[in-house]
DNA sequence: GTCTATACCCAGATAGAC
DNA sequence: GTCTATCTGGGTATAGAC
């Protein structure tokens, strides 16, 4: 079932109690940003919601009571992650103003400190690889669409540009799903590829790949 | 356990006889086709060894029994994927000649091409997925970087073109994940997107989510 | 709102016949 | 070499107490 409309639920009922209300909001975002980590490293599949409930603190029942289903609970990780995407890219193009010569390094940059967010990029690109499921494949080929449209709408950026700049994307995500930076100090040829793909924070990925 | 060794295994034995030795050879890359493709739609755990079976025409103990585990199946199908792939690519080395101008298009073009097998580009991404798991992870890494110096230390590629030509693989192997060619028709920015990542072959895409 | 206990199903692997 | 039958573990989801 669409977990998207599920953001509407869970608003403050009770006008005057002096109960804590709201409560389950932020039990809400504590169990999507654990489950961000947990499916983008294990995947789908390979992700059980007792997994997520144990990094969440929570109990595995509460996870699915909440959620409603595992599928949905991945949807609701997915709206997510492509939300925060789409708002700092945003926020960027507005910063640095449309079409810019400045605007696809600093997009880059930006996306580049999206993975301080462990499982935000991660939990996309394991989104991604479902596109022959019959329900989230339609979901994440809109979501894909939307950040080029963005990019080539909103940022100015040309066809080509936008093309090249998801398929730098792609690639960082594929180094950080392979641990390559687990490699970066014992393998020259891993440092070399690193840094010719993020000149700037060809560190991070070394650091990402010991947690 | 590594099951790449198995492929000594099952070689011909009698000398004389009559029956035709090898047949297990002809099953065990029938199933290895079939495996690629399913593992390469589900990923390794969406994929159940019934399914691989089923695809191949066998019963589901008979898959187990012939490849061990079902991890050792996957490591089996990542060797046969890499393995074409590089094979491949030094073919194309060799016909265009080292560091030839001509030679980064007719690689990719190369690339391309193996889209027709089915599964063998996308099971080597859900390969690269798992990088966080401790038995494939620095098999898929190894297989990677050893991509990489093909291209870099066989093809004369510059670190920054072969950085880049991964990434556009990547990119590639993403959009087919996606099942992006299903939109061609119906989405123009799917199209363009498409045609922006490969100009010459991007009916293939379209051809290739039909199926 | 959150837990414990549990039902139920599915998938990998084994045993053993042919 | 290949099958049928089956054991077993683990994971989602539900029931119901607190």
């Amino acid at each position: 079932m669409s977990s998207v409309t599920a953001i509407k639920e869970g608003m403050p009922r009770q006008k005057g109690s002096g109960a804590p209300r709201m409560k389950s909001e932020e039990r809400r975002e504590l169990i999507l940003a654990a489950a961000s980590g947990v499916f983008g490293e294990r995947g789908y599949v390979g992700t059980t919601t007792d997994a997520v409930a144990k990094a969440a603190g929570v109990s595995q029942p509460y996870v699915v009571r909440m959620f409603g289903t595992k599928s949905a609970l991945f949807e609701a990780v997915l709206q997510r992650s492509l939300g925060t995407l789409l708002r700092e890219f945003r926020r960027e193009i507005a910063a640095q103003g449309r079409a810019t010569p400045e605007l696809p390094g600093c997009i880059g940059r930006c996306y580049v400190e999206l993975l301080s967010d462990r499982g935000l990029l991660l939990s996309l690109m394991q989104g991604f690889m479902l596109g022959a499921d019959p329900e989230v494949g339609p979901i994440v080929r809109a979501g894909f669409l939307e950040v080029y449209r963005v990019l080539r709408d909103e940022g100015g950026f040309s066809p080509e540009q936008a093309a090249d700049f998801l398929a730098e994307g792609m690639m960082i995500n594929t180094l950080v799903a392979l641990r390559m930076g687990a490699d970066f100090d014992t393998d020259r040829d891993a440092r070399e590829l690193i840094e010719g793909t993020m000149p700037a924070k060809a560190s991070m990925l070394r650091d990402l790949a010991r947690t």
